[in-house]
RNA sequence: GUCCCCUUCGUCUAGCCCGGCCCAGGACACCGCCCUUUCACGGCGGCGACACCGGUUCAAAUCCGGUAGGGGACGCCA
């Protein structure tokens, strides 16, 4: 156990999306590549935009991606005594400041100094007024220094410096009493013995604001490390626009859970030409230094190749198991059809996700009501009639069990008759799935069993009399 | 606008710190061929990038300077 502790802290205001989530994989795997500990810490200050619904998601989506967390989840609003108590401390030492000044008057000045082409900072009204007014609303903004530099060495960006003077003086309480985001983080992560903060790199320019406030409370800073934002393929921020940001919507959409993991850990962050991680190699592999400083653009594609990947070489019991919540949204029933597992083999290598499975899987529980008319125009009714025939009649007598067996007897039936295997394979596929598209033969006919697979070929054979 | 960051194939990236092994490697996608009873899987091959301009050097993707482009932040949101 090193005593590295880092931490994800989501704000409740919607579900777990795929950039938050891969914040939370490189916190979890360097915490369990190095034996820190893991923290979960829910942000949710801003009292008018937390829900219930949020925190359970976002939860729900940890889980579901396993990256289980060592301490938490915390809540800020558990700790508002605390951070009140801090805010005070700076009042009384005079690191921080009332300010009397009005949302709308701020507004009007962060307007006027954008026009002008000036930085809207504050401009310190009220940090050396005196009066304090008792019957006016304030808010309590902390006395930034404003001379040198404030810099730190980001863990994957390498060295950053701000002039202090870009730096004003933000709020720390708003005028109803609630502390704000960044007074609440640098509290909690001291409180914490947050070693290292891996966020967002959207976080780089509070950083330098939150040092300063790290060493006016007398806290240690940490040690900081931004990983680059993901982009849709305009490049612009990844957002809803782009398609689906929910990590929940990818389990929805039949992603596994290894596959988004994997394909967001290689985003941004590689080990040399590997492309495929487990879990553990994962934490074996992963190095923070390995990070990239640039931003990357989320390709469908690839995740779609890597979830193939999974699909294809994944336990076919556990799949099964997944794979019953996609069936069941189509309606479809497993029960007393054929064997689930079974299903979900002859499917593995044809399948990108669960919902593909799913759609590919109907006909092995629901006999098609319906023919590609197209495909079986290829063949003339006398044909059909004769290869429905033959094979109905080969496979209810030889007593044969293994797919192997069954393709095996295709053949002789072919040898027999002069046919070639797409003239009897084809019809007798329509048969049976309704389509072409479909696995082998031999595949369908033993899953389903030879009982169902006679009754389907009657079917069609009936379809085509004369 | 101001500040901060970023820039290798369409995309994810290796290489960059410690110049030569790089007329730049891998993967996804795309194209072609092979395998094949369909659809896939798989195999083989192809296409394709060091943003630009200068400088340093015998030698630069790698070092230095500038330019351009992109992103982020600038809130009593987090």
């Amino acid at each position: 156990m090193s005593d590295l502790r880092v931490r994800f802290a989501p704000s409740p205001t919607g579900y777990l999306h795929v950039g938050g989530a891969r914040t939370a994989l490189f916190n979890w795997l360097l915490a369990r590549k190095l034996g820190g500990t893991f923290i979960l810490r829910i942000e949710d200050t801003d009292v008018e935009r937390s829900t219930q619904a949020s925190i359970d998601a976002i939860l729900q989506a940890m889980e579901w991606l396993g990256l289980n967390w060592d301490e938490g989840p915390f809540y800020q609003t558990e700790n508002f005594d605390l951070y009140r108590g801090y805010v005070q401390k700076l009042l009384e030492g005079g690191k921080a400041y009332k300010c009397y000044c009005t949302a709308e008057e701020l507004e009007a000045k962060r307007e006027q100094a954008m026009k002008e082409g000036r930085k809207p900072k504050y401009d310190g009204t009220c940090r050396e007024r005196d009066e304090q007014p008792a019957d006016r609303p304030f808010v309590v903004r902390f006395r930034a220094p404003q001379a040198g530099e404030v810099a730190f060495d980001d863990l994957i960006k390498g060295r950053i410096a701000f002039p202090a003077e870009e730096l004003d003086d933000l709020i720390i309480q708003r005028s109803d009493g609630t502390p704000t985001y960044n007074f609440c983080v640098v509290i909690d992560d001291a409180i914490m013995k947050i070693t290292t903060v891996i966020r967002g790199d959207d976080h780089v320019n509070n950083t330098p604001r939150q040092i300063q406030l790290y060493e006016a409370l007398g806290f240690p800073v940490p040690r900081f490390a931004h990983v680059p934002m993901i982009l849709g393929d305009d490049k612009a921020r990844l957002s809803k626009r782009h398609g689906a940001t929910s990590v929940m919507a990818y389990r929805d959409m039949g992603f596994l859970p290894e596959a988004l993991l994997n394909y967001l850990v290689r985003l941004g962050w590689s080990h040399g030409d590997d492309e495929i991680f487990s879990r553990e190699e994962m934490i074996q592999k992963f190095d923070i230094n390995n990070i990239g400083r640039s931003a990357s653009v989320f390709n469908t594609d690839k995740l779609l190749w890597l979830n193939a990947h999974y699909i294809k070489n994944g336990d076919p019991l556990r799949l099964a198991g997944l794979l019953a919540p996609h069936l069941a949204k189509r309606g479809i029933d497993p029960q007393g059809g054929p064997e689930m597992a079974a299903v979900v083999k002859t499917l593995q290598e044809r399948a990108q996700t669960l919902e593909e499975m799913a759609d590919r899987a109907v006909f092995f529980f629901k006999a098609p009501d319906s023919y590609d008319e197209a495909a079986l125009a290829k063949f003339d009714k006398e044909h059909l009639r004769a290869v429905f025939d033959a094979v109905a009649d080969k496979l209810a007598t030889a007593g044969v069990a293994t797919a192997a067996e069954i393709d095996a007897l295709f053949k002789e039936i072919c040898a027999d008759k002069g046919w070639k295997m797409g003239q009897v394979g084809q019809p007798v596929r329509i048969a049976l799935s309704g389509g072409t598209q479909a696995p082998g033969i031999g595949e369908i006919v033993v899953t389903l069993g030879i009982d169902e697979t006679v009754r389907r070929i009657a079917r069609a054979r009936g379809s085509v009399a004369a």
